[in-house]
This record gives C-alpha cells, structure tokens and sequence, in this order.
DNA sequence: CGCCGAAATGTTTGCGTAAACATCCACCGG
DNA sequence: CCGGTGGATGTTTACGCAAACATTTCGGCG
C-alpha cells in the first residue's frame, strides 16, 4: 500500500480510501492512484484487513463426506448463497464419523479463520463437541434432528415419508416395507418414524424394518431378501440409490417394478428420472436447505435476533412410473 | 493475548511460546499459562498470525458445479488431502461458467485469503482470467487438457477411452458408437478423441458422434435415436450418468443389454454397480486426482521446483455385466 | 564468595490496514 | 480583504501476534 501511495504521491491513507470506495476523493487523484495500484498490482492484504475488522467474512461448513448427493448438493447451495452475501466457505472435513473425529474437527476449527460455522451432522454427535466450540461464533446445524438448543435447518424427513407411504396406500397396498439407512443416523430413523406411524394411523400392520446403508448395494442385497415375501407389494427405500439397488433386484428376480411391487426413493436424485423404471420419489429441496442456512448464520452474525429452533423445508412427492396399484 | 499473560502473571511473549509450542518455557509457567488459556477461552486470532506470517495456510478451490460426481469426489480429496497438511479449503463458486463468471470468481480471489489455488475447469476459459491472477499465487488446474504452461493435474481421460474402446472391439464389434459431453468440454472432446483414433487405428468406420449433456436425460434421448440404427451393437459412453439414460431407452425399446448392445461408462460412480445391467465403465481415481493436486500446489507454496505439464492419473476398465460379443 | 554462562522471561517492534483525528486549502460572504 | 467553512488529504494509532533483541535469574565452578 504504501508503494501504492508513494507511486500515486498521495497518502497511504488515500489509497485505503479508493480501494474501498469511500466518498471524498477528487477524480484525478482516484484516477492516479487506480492507475498506480493496476502498474504495481496491488491488491488489499485480507489478513490485515480481517485483523482491523475483526471479520473474515467466511463461513466454516462442517461435514462428514461429499459422497452423498444431499451433502454436496446442500455444500453447493451454501457456496453459492454465501458468496452472494459476499462470504466465502471454508471445508472443515471429519475424518470419521465419530466423537473424535468430530472433537478433532472442531479443534482444528478452533483455529480457522470463520466467522460462524454451518455443521451438517447428528445432534448428539456434536453434544461431545461443543466443550471445543469456541464462545461467541454462531453455529447452524443442518441434517440433524430437530434439538431446541441449536439453530437447526432441515429437510421435513417425516412428512416426506408420510407422503411416500400415504401415496402408496392409497393406491391400494395393502402394507408399505421400508428399508432404511443406517441405524445411526437420525435421518434414517426420522424417515422411518414417519413411515411407521403412517402405517399405525392406518391400522396397518408394520413390516419389520430392513436397515441398509445407504448405497445402492445395500439396497439390492435387501432386495433380494424381500423378493421373498409374499406380501411385500410396495417398498419405500430411505434414499433413491437404495431404490436403484431395489430395482436391479426386483429385475433380476423376475419381478416387475411397478406391475408386481412398488417403489418409492428419497431425494429426487437426477438420475431417478432414469432409472428402470423412472422413479416416484420425494423430492428434497437442498438449495433451500443451503440458503436458510446461509440466511440463518449469517443474521446471527450480524446480531440479528435468531431463536433456536428448527426449521423444516418442504418435501414434495414426485410421481413417475414405479408405483402403481397392486397386483390383483 | 494480553489478558492470558495477565492472569497468569507473564508477559504476552511468553503467551505466545507456550501458545506455539515454542521451548524455553519452564514447565510450571506453562501450566499456568495453560490454565489461563483455558479459563479465558483464549483462542489465538488468525488473522493476526496469517498477517505476520503473510501465509493463510488455505487454498484456494475455484470450480462451477459440485453437481457432477467427479467434481465433488475430486473436492473432497482435496480437502482431505489438504487438512492432513495442515491446510484448509476455501470454495470459490462460479457462478456462471463463462468468462465473465470465470472473471468474477478470480476477482473474488484476489481479496481472498488463500496461499494457492486449485483451478477446475478448462484451460481456455482460465485463460481470460488469468490477467487478474494475483502474481506470485501458485496455481494448479485440474481437469483440463494438457497446457504447457500451466502446472496440470488430470484423469488420464484419452487412455481410459482407447481402453473401453479396445474392450468393444476386442469382444468383436465392428464398431463403436460414442455418446460424448457437450461441445464445449475439453474432457468430453479427448474422451471423444480416445475413442475416434482407436477406431482409426484398427481400421474401422467412425459413425457420427452423438452428443450429450453428461445427464441421464441426455443419454436416454441418445439412446433413443440409437436404436434405430441397425449396426449399433456398442456404446460407449463419457460418463455413467448417459450410459443410464441408454439403458433405460435400450430396455424401453425392448433392446436387452449386452445381448443387443453392449455399453460402456465413464467415471465408475457407485451406483452403476446397480444399474440394469451393472455397468461395465471407466474407473476414474478422483482420490488421487485430489492427492497430486495438493502435493503439486503445496511444492510451490514451499518453493520447492514444480514444472509445468501435465500430470495424468492412469484408469483402469472395470467388466461389469454391460458388455459381450455381438449378436451373431 | 563472586563471576560466568545459559536458560527463562520480558520489551520493543512491525506486519498492512482503516478509523479517528489533524491539517491544509479554496472559496464564500460580510 | 479577511475570517469562516467545508471538502480534500495527511498523520497517528491500534488491531493481535511473534521475531529479534534485552534483561533477569539461577546454578556451577574457580
């Protein structure tokens, strides 16, 4: 900078005063230091910047793995939002999924330059963490249960599967078999929460769960178990790559999706339009899930009254062409 | 800082030495200093450090969609990578994928607080860019062609084409067919050209190339208008995404995959272990990919000699249940 | 018993920036 | 023609930290 100022002969000062755009600078003198600042390719050092601040104008995510569609595509509507308030995101991965994975994620957090952080994991993963949260920085938790004590925004597990499974039974099934994801994660188990109480409400009976873990594989591997069951005619799968998993088995086996069973996904993957066959699933909005994040952290930021509390975004069922009634 | 070494009765250096493990410090200054930290929730600030070291100990990663498999696989290798370094990830979005975007995003990085960055896109649009490239930020680009003058790490995206390409032929079809990404992709274009100088060299009739979107949906219009060419016996598609779209326009038209038409992927994404028939595809190791990226981008942050050129990481063809010999 | 040297700890300084305050100058009105 | 006024610009200072240098303390040895 002061190069800058010494290359345009004005006051360091002056230069801080162009390169924000503060008013009380005549033209010509804007127009030499400009000109100086393009000559020695000055650009502002953002530390020194941050340290008068007190701000790093970023925003730490915190997150297990990118390989499911939900976490990055809800990374990417962060990113995006973010960076339209003028924040940039910083990754801080978990190395594994468990306390101390997550304790050495917020230790290393600890010493990152954020301003608030956006943690994408279970609530009682986090508990064991928050010893190590450093006072005072805003924290927004995304996928996770809902918990009074956090800021927490979420996709509306149980009404999608409520939606998913009251479909399927009206159109005439007699029960609804579900296999969920992994029994660890609240995600699963909230879907399978509303799967089930549907059923109750209805007074039907309830299929004992079948837990994969996500993947398509375990889907087919659970497929291949449910083929087996003479009453099983419809299936709501805990995420859209366990029902393609599901669909490869029906396949295999000789059972025809949605003639002799039915199938619903979670997530409305792009792929599931093309799938054999395309697929009724429910349709996750993960760019809304990533702006009310963004929106939320960022009013605390700003010490703008934020109640814990969660909020939930609407699901919506999407209907294509792997359920239909059942087999006479 | 100054409250720490207040409480516990020492001056603010010896603070910092204990704070970074700096020796001379006898054991019971230390302790004190410790418990202080620990009461006052002392955490040092980062933006004072990376002011004094002039290092932020981040890089940057510019890229435009976390929606494709390979994108976000290659991210979280990354940052994987990185955090294992000691070094955090900031995400810069484009928002657009044109110059102008591109433009945008560099502009956005000269105010961030990155050491290096970590480029993901073609070289042809980085190009208009790099003019506000601040000087003296290593860069490494990752998916692109090869460029002489930029450090570039990439799938080797030719071979794993001449490798699927070879499969087909091997199996004894006369020819291929090839469902490429957009016009604009470099990575479409050299899988595209793997595949037109294998057939060259083997002598056979290169049929017209179809594009694709990298969407299922775009593979299943391709497939679409394949089934009615009469020689189309193989497929060979740029990424997995299309090659499921072809199977679903394959099964619709009653075509049995591989009896009728045999079909190759590209990327090896987890689900097409799944698809109807598990797909035969390219495996892309997007982990390694990430590895080189940050091994090559940190070399030249510690001033250690990099050239420029091009890195390839080698696929490898996985057999799945997509392809066989022809229909006689 | 006093001096030396090494280890432990303290003091000064500057990193790049922008807020707060100080100065300068031109122009206006009386 | 001079004081006043306000806009343009300059100077000082502090943000939090750690390197460089300065000082203190203490043990050991002649």
């Amino acid at each position: 900078m002061a190069d800058v100022a010494r290359r345009a002969g004005v006051s360091a000062q002056t230069v801080s005063r162009v390169s924000n755009g503060h008013p009380g600078v005549v033209d010509s003198t804007r127009e030499q230091v400009l000109a100086a600042m393009q000559e020695l390719g000055y650009r502002p050092n953002s530390a020194a910047r941050a340290l008068k601040y007190g701000q790093f104008r970023t925003i730490g995510v915190i997150l297990f793995t990118l390989a499911t569609v939900g976490n990055s595509r809800t990374l990417e509507a962060i990113v995006d939002h973010a960076a339209e308030e003028g924040y940039a995101i910083t990754l801080i991965p978990v190395a594994v999924p468990t306390r101390d994975g997550v304790l050495g994620a917020f230790t290393r957090l600890g010493e990152l330059a954020v301003d608030a952080v956006i943690v994408s994991m279970e609530v009682h993963l986090l508990d064991a963490a928050t010893v190590n949260l450093p006072v005072g920085v805003p924290v927004v938790v995304v996928a996770s249960e809902a918990d009074d004590r956090y800021v927490v925004v979420d996709t509306d597990q149980v009404d999608g599967a409520v939606q998913a499974v009251r479909h399927l039974l009206e159109l005439g099934h007699h029960t609804v078999w579900h296999v969920a994801g992994p029994e660890e994660s609240f995600v699963a188990e909230r879907r399978a929460t509303g799967w089930q109480t549907t059923l109750e409400q209805a007074g039907r009976p309830v299929p004992p769960l079948v837990h994969g873990d996500w993947s398509a594989e375990s889907g087919y591997r659970a497929g291949l178990a449910l083929v087996d069951e003479p009453d099983c005619t419809a299936v709501f799968a805990a995420n859209d790559q366990m029902a393609l998993g599901l669909l490869r088995a029906f396949h295999e086996k000789g059972k025809v999706v949605p003639r002799d069973v039915s199938v619903v996904g979670f997530d409305d993957i792009p792929d599931s339009t093309s799938f054999i066959p395309p697929l009724t699933t429910v349709h996750q909005d993960f760019a809304e899930v990533g702006r009310r994040c963004v929106e939320r952290v960022l009013r605390q930021v700003r010490n703008k009254p934020v109640e814990p509390g969660t909020t939930l975004v609407p699901t919506r069922l999407v209907l294509r062409d792997s359920t239909s009634a059942p087999p006479a």
